[in-house]
DNA sequence: TTGTTATAGAACATATTGTTCAGTTATAAT
DNA sequence: ATTATAACTGAACAATATGTTCTATAACAA
């Protein structure tokens, strides 16, 4: 990639970010944007179809680091442990050590199109994992209800920490997430 | 209030919550909320300030309903049983007969804000029935935190029910959401 | 050096918002 | 039934946002 497309792109990703932590998704203007990512009106939609395909492609590139895409090895993958309850730790200790962006996202106002982009990343992780929690599932209960509740326990859980500063350790929050599910 | 005012009133809510069912509430302009509901410019002005108002009162109005508010009786409130599991049955089927609208913002897409004030509606049900819980708290969970938990399995469980058209029963609904909790 | 490609900056048509105002009609009270 | 009041319509309006198009300029890769 063009070196000046790279540049403009992580100038419109960042002044998007700021922006975000200062105001609601749906009173940011392309205008703002612009303006703090200082690149041209045209530049902008050069690289995206409108505001809501830039939140699209900001999530896919932050996504990619924390869930591994398209990495079929093991090794770094969040959940490369033995145990299911060391994986969340991984995954709550990653989240606080390297995605301050998605924190920010994660705890900012009209995020609706982010929480539900990072939700099917979260249920795709957990469908995959599945089995680990056969044996605490409720009689009765369907599978993909079952699915949707420990997914939504997950980002609940992770809304609160954010939202509390995140002042539990992780192995304390994991364990609260664990307790619940 | 005026009858000219209740029926623009009526009219206004009433196509707001048909174009809730066809598209995103971000996409719903108000020109075209005063087409359909057939009434001036100024007169959607003079009832509500913004968009974002119109649905705080539809909300209002909706949650009246359900959540009985203002009223210190018992006696028609749908937590007027003994045990809790008869409580939530009674909201559950309350929301499948009654409350169409609810049902249908609550499976329409970008209905952050509405979900916002409904889960607070719930939150403050639940808080004031929290000692109901207490004895399936697991330890040391912090007491917000549970409250969350509790607020956010129940509106997931409706959601997840609307979602696939309440073809289980407001039992086993119940039966479901209380093996969560 | 040279051809290509991204960008800036401005102009543009279009659409939406929220306000204002004059003229009309429904309502409630007497 | 009359009348004063209040709500309504419809249009015009400024302000703002969107997304497109254009030319000239600068950065890039070969």
């Amino acid at each position: 990639m063009d070196r000046r497309q790279r540049k403009s792109r992580e100038a419109i990703f960042n002044a998007f970010i700021w922006l975000l932590s200062k105001k609601n998704y749906n009173n940011i203007t392309v205008g703002e944007i612009i303006e703090k990512a200082d690149v041209g009106r045209a530049t902008f939609y050069s690289h995206f179809e409108t505001k809501d395909f830039l939140l699209k492609d900001l999530c896919q590139e932050l996504f990619e680091h924390i869930f591994n895409h398209g990495k079929e090895s093991n090794k770094h993958n969040i959940f490369s442990c033995d145990n299911d309850d060391l994986s969340f730790l991984h995954l709550f200790k990653h989240i606080k050590k390297n995605d301050n962006n998605i924190c920010k996202l994660l705890s900012c106002k009209n995020n609706e199109l982010f929480l539900e982009y990072f939700k099917s990343e979260v249920r795709l992780l957990i469908q995959n994992h599945i089995s680990d929690f056969e044996n605490k599932k409720p009689d009765n209960i369907p599978q993909d209800f079952w699915i949707e509740h420990i997914t939504s326990t997950f980002i609940e859980t992770l809304k609160w920490w954010i939202e509390h500063n995140m002042k539990e350790s992780e192995e304390v929050i994991t364990q609260y997430f664990m307790a619940l599910v």
